[in-house]
DNA sequence: AGTGAAGCGCTAAAAAATTAACATTTTGAG
DNA sequence: CTCAAAATGTTAATTTTTTAGCGCTTCACT
């Protein structure tokens, strides 16, 4: 029911997908630049290419560049990434994954962002969450 | 500050690192029964044996064969891959990355969940969360 | 139009990952 | 003790991924 949208893809893939995905779009200068490690500019595009084979990237002209961007939303890749790491490491449970990041993450949450949510879960719920356990 | 714990990985030893993690601990058999699509069961050992000299698995002797387990705890693994998937999708927002998991996750949350969570998350907030924004 | 810079796609070689076959060790039963 | 079954370790070949080099196209400027 969920093809795998991420895991299916080579490391140097991924690397490239993830920072297209990050910025929304961006051009094969953009990243090249943009990887840490990165190899030839060429050898990005090669990888860029076959992104589009595969179907994970489009692409417009833009003047004399071309522009790329995920060409699956971006919103299901992102629940395709997250309910493969709630299968591997959370059992599959969206409440374990939750507390994981709020509790055990590197960067302490402000206030304000606690706050809001707070009110997110609470209107959630009274909007009415399932009722069995 | 981070070593990558899970992207470093090549995709199948992703695939046994994570039933290992899922699991908590594992014998090769279960590995290679474990896994969709596995390969021969010989290849699994191989990649096993990969694992165990990047320092990934260790294990250790039951009777006849060997299980293995984590050998980093199971938590940092966790948090290394969240943490991956922060940055990638979420712009390093533990908030937003939260607010994707709760509103658009495949399953609705029951209302103990919920409730759960949001206790929890008051009680963080009242212990004392950062104060600027 | 002519020219140079910047960009793209293609291809083939190099490196890494994946695989299966084979050899070795360990265990337990008779 | 000896043997067979089950498990592991090793190695080499295949496949996939990754890489750089090369030639063609496009654009901007004169």
């Amino acid at each position: 029911m969920n093809p795998d949208l991420w895991n299916g893809l080579s490391r140097r893939e991924r690397q490239i997908l993830e920072l297209v995905v990050a910025r929304g779009e961006a051009t094969a200068v953009e990243i090249t630049e943009g990887i840490a490690d990165a190899p030839s500019h060429s050898a990005v595009r090669a990888l860029i290419r076959i992104l589009e084979q595969k179907g994970r990237l489009k692409s417009r002209k833009e003047g004399k560049r071309k522009v790329y961007a995920p060409s699956v939303p971006v919103a299901t890749v992102k629940r395709s990434a997250l309910c493969n790491l709630l299968g591997a490491f959370f059992g599959g449970s969206v409440e374990r994954a939750v507390t994981a990041l709020i509790d055990e993450s590197d960067t302490e949450l402000s206030d304000a962002e606690l706050e809001r949510l707070e009110t997110m879960i609470r209107e959630k719920r009274e909007k009415g969450g399932r009722r069995d356990a």
